[in-house]
RNA sequence: GGAGAGGUGGCAGAGUGGUCGAAUGCACCGCACUCGAAAUGCGGCGUGGGGGCAACUCCACCGGGGGUUCGAAUCCCUCCCUCUCCGCCA
């Protein structure tokens, strides 16, 4: 959420900053119009509050004389306060909601290096901090060349035997898979590897976080109110829960209305879960195969920093992310989002898009993205710095990586020509030392 | 599911209608003492918002929301959460 007294002291620099964003559904001068209302408001109150408070106490130092003349004249001249104190309390009441309201909806501004643009075609191509296209393309793992055609995941998987996607339909319906035996079994030894690897290598704190949440923690990462249709929910006697989308949700308000001490952040927290999505309003798009799934797991990393810290770490988590895929040996390049491209709570974020020779394409298989202070105000989520101020924490989120997505990315990168899929040497100890997954 | 207790400042914990934004302790900061430190003493020490150059001042906040009252941390309603006992259960 954005800070309204920074809007009003940075307007211009509001406008400009969301200019290229998508969806932005005030301008800031509307929005100081909604916070001149509430403070317009607030001031009559309080002037009638003041007065009512003073006759009050009036009244209590008559009734301690036990002055009871004097006390009931009082009363009489109070007597009229009441009504505008209700009046003026409730008008309080919606000029503050209005502007909440308004500020919920408000997406994020992009950072100054963000680069501007109408949409995904004008996402840049990252090559680390001090990197260049010849650099990066040295160190990470080249494009598979094949002898043969290469096949998509889903026709790999299925000639296997091992991924039923009639069987999970019927089970069900559309979006859902059945992984068996080496498949399954390679989906669990991904997972574990990730949060392995980042639980001894990149010194985050393994999370083992509900997936059922209340509204509250879903307002802080921006799920709500504007991404309702996205989410599963769950009935809960009058009220719901709702399925964690991603682990971004339980990990990052783990700080919820909390104070933290400066020098234990940066905290850095990861989870592997299940993810679930409704994937409302993407009806047509990716409806082969397991890559958009209403369930998929997903290995997340959440770090809580200092405002100083943020920029760093949000290297560090890319780094940490794109170790996985060096890891494993697969192909990938780094997207910098452009303003249209990003979402809504993002400052700035990279897409680490992976190479999938059956479909001749990049797809995305994690988002690493830095929110500022954005979710910590909706969050309430404080550190105490070296000067005892409190201010707000800034949030990082990434995945590392989509699971499921790895699993695709795998088989089509390590399929050999009789239909088998080689174990990249990362994962055999994982899976038993099994080097070739074949029928 | 049944019965009960409780949610107060960074933490612990008083306070049951009127100078209570809230005792006290711990933690923290400053000063004194000390070569230095500990101990001790003195002082300071919540958040958000309005007004003022400033000193300062006003308003709100004692789990959330609503109500009673001239006045609510304190009384009433409601929701959320935590704990104890019983039952059930992976």
């Amino acid at each position: 959420m954005l800070d309204i007294n920074w809007i009003r002291a940075n307007a211009a620099a509001v406008d400009t900053a969301l200019a290229h964003r998508k969806n932005v559904p005030f301008s800031a001068s509307e929005l100081i119009a909604l916070d001149d209302a509430r403070k317009a408001v607030t001031t009559r109150l309080e002037e009638a509050q003041a007065a009512r408070n003073a006759f009050s106490k009036q009244i209590g130092q008559a009734k301690a004389q036990k002055d009871e003349a004097r006390a009931s004249e009082l009363l009489a001249q109070v007597a009229h306060l009441k009504d505008v104190i209700q009046q003026g309390e409730d008008e309080r009441r919606a000029a503050d909601e209005k502007l909440r309201q308004a500020l919920l909806i408000m997406p994020n501004l992009p950072k100054d290096d963000v680069p501007a643009g109408a949409d995904e075609a004008d996402n840049v191509e990252y090559y680390g901090p001090n990197g260049n296209a010849a650099t990066a393309a040295k160190s990470r793992p080249a494009k598979p060349s094949f002898s043969f055609k290469p096949k998509e995941h889903f026709e790999t998987g299925e000639a296997l035997g091992m991924m039923d996607f009639e069987a999970a339909a019927k089970i069900s319906g559309a979006r859902f898979t059945v992984l068996k035996s080496g498949l399954a079994r390679m989906e669990r030894a991904l997972g574990q590897f990730m949060i392995d690897l980042h639980t001894t290598e990149h010194g985050y704190t393994e999370v083992q976080p509900p997936l059922l949440v209340r509204d509250e923690p879903l307002f802080g990462t921006n799920q709500l109110p504007k991404f309702e249709e996205d989410l599963f929910f769950v009935q809960r006697g009058d009220g719901r829960l709702g399925l964690i989308p991603t682990a971004e949700v339980p990990l990052t308000n783990l700080v919820r209305e909390s104070i933290q001490r400066e020098e234990d952040l940066p905290l850095r927290f990861t989870a592997l879960t299940p993810c679930f999505r409704s994937e409302a309003g993407s009806a047509g798009r990716d409806t082969r195969g397991m890559l958009r799934q209403h369930q998929f797991n997903k290995v997340e990393l959440v770090s809580i920093t200092t405002p100083e810290q943020s920029a760093d770490e949000h290297e560090r988590m890319l780094a940490s992310a794109e170790s996985v895929l060096r890891k494993l040996g697969l192909h990938y390049r780094v997207m910098t989002l452009s303003t249209s491209d990003m979402g809504f709570g993002a400052q700035k974020t990279y897409d680490i898009e992976v190479w999938l020779p059956g479909q001749d394409t990049y797809r995305e298989i994690s988002s690493c993205s830095v929110c500022g202070d954005f979710q910590a105000r909706r969050m309430d989520a404080r550190y105490r710095d070296k000067d005892g101020k409190v201010r707000h924490v800034h949030t990082l989120n990434g995945s590392a990586l989509a699971v499921g997505r790895t699993l695709i990315s795998v088989i089509e990168n390590y399929q050999q020509e009789d239909g088998s899929i080689a174990v990249p040497e990362a994962l055999q100890p994982y899976m038993g030392g099994l080097k070739v997954i074949s029928k």
